[in-house]
DNA sequence: CGCGGCATTGACATTGATCAAAAGCTGTGG
DNA sequence: CCACAGCTTTTGATCAATGTCAATGCCGCG
């Protein structure tokens, strides 16, 4: 989620005062599920996964962080919801939860902003819903790498080529799939033409048009120059 | 979601003066996705599924609504973002989203309200999407099964036996799964002696603690006395 | 009574998971 | 710089879970 739009500088400003930026290494850990929440965090560089993790150590990756989104705002009881892990060497500034709610009281814009983020987020969720409910392996990954386009082109990563931050098991976790299914979707889309892969981790999209379609993903994505 | 909380008495009256109560039957259509969005929706009696479609058909069930709830207030570009069908017959009262924000703006502390609801129901949302990537098929009805035993028992309905106003297709759609795997996992579980059928609609819970196990469901489910 | 919708069950097909092996890459230390 | 260890990815072989197709039965309603 991403409240930006409701700040001015001045009141970004007072907001980051409450806040200090600090900074992990990628795969370190911003936050726990079944902690006591503390802060939580608006990322200014990097990418972090959400997750929900079982107790026989089943994990679910419920949704993807980039520079201006907020996470680890989700709470059951006091407690964080999810874990935030960082893919990517990570910034971000920290905001004490209290402070921020005290905050909020005095600028009620900001509790409007709030709902229209966790709103874009919700939406966001819906789909995500749909794609593990009803999509096979094969348009899942396709559907996961406009995503991932669509999210890194619209925050700032360069999108030629595309690297993705994931590894396959982190793929498979954010999609419900196993790391030997994503890796045979991702041949599949080779062999097909639609995508060449640089490295493990980067991709090239050559046929963004078919790549959507058997994504099932609305918005146009851009073909990648090799 | 929910934004009861928040709401006095006398702001709640001036705000269902804002909207009209409505009726609809079983399986109408409360908005549609993509249709210009025009209200939103509070519920006081019924059940509703919010869901998104593919253009080849594929359902997705993305969230369940009961009496207390609100939905319908999602859009993408001023468009709704999912579909709202009801399962039962429902009343819910119908409120203008345009007067609705203004009627927000002029209470801040609903903005608050707004906000926690939205952080509810996407902490739910994050949930369902471990059931739907992680769980077995018998492990996911299982955890339906004491959604919904939670969801009626806090709200309204009568959880003894339990009726879950669904058809086998509108579970399967919740969960991921189809019509035939929904049934048999019902069936596993009579077997097991988890649970009874009273009607194909209707289930006494035998073993609760077995049931949210097998659901890996956290909170308490009650045994149902048949 | 007979029709239509829904649930159940069985037989079979297919997808994706699991198990296993090999190849590629990365970093470390000699 | 090379060799080796450890990790990740890819690919193949097989298995299991779930989807698909089909038949049957149940139930409510006209």
């Amino acid at each position: 989620m991403n409240l930006c739009g409701a700040l001015d500088h001045i009141r970004l400003a007072q907001l980051l005062a409450l806040g200090g930026q600090r900074q992990w290494d990628k795969r370190q850990i911003l936050f726990r599920e079944g902690d006591p929440m503390g802060s939580f965090f608006k990322i200014t560089q990097g990418v972090v996964a959400v997750s929900r993790t079982l107790d026989d150590g089943r994990r679910q990756i419920v949704a993807l962080r980039a520079p201006g989104d907020c996470l680890g705002y989700l709470h059951i009881g006091g407690n964080y919801a999810f874990q935030g892990e960082a893919l990517t060497d990570v910034e971000a500034c920290a905001f004490d939860r209290r402070k921020f709610d005290a905050f909020v009281q005095l600028h009620p814009d900001l509790a409007s902003a709030l709902a229209e983020a966790l709103s874009v987020a919700l939406t966001q969720t819906g789909r995500n819903m749909l794609v593990m409910g009803k999509l096979w392996a094969i348009e899942r990954v396709a559907s996961f790498l406009c995503e991932i386009s669509e999210l890194y082109g619209a925050r700032r990563v360069s999108v030629t080529p595309l690297t993705l931050y994931f590894k396959r098991g982190e793929i498979a976790d954010y999609l419900g799939l196993t790391i030997e299914t994503v890796s045979r979707a991702f041949s599949q889309l080779k062999k097909r033409n639609v995508i060449a892969l640089i490295e493990s981790d980067t991709v090239a999209i050559l046929d963004g048009e078919r790549l959507s379609e058997i994504g099932k993903f609305k918005s146009g994505v851009k073909r990648t120059e090799p």
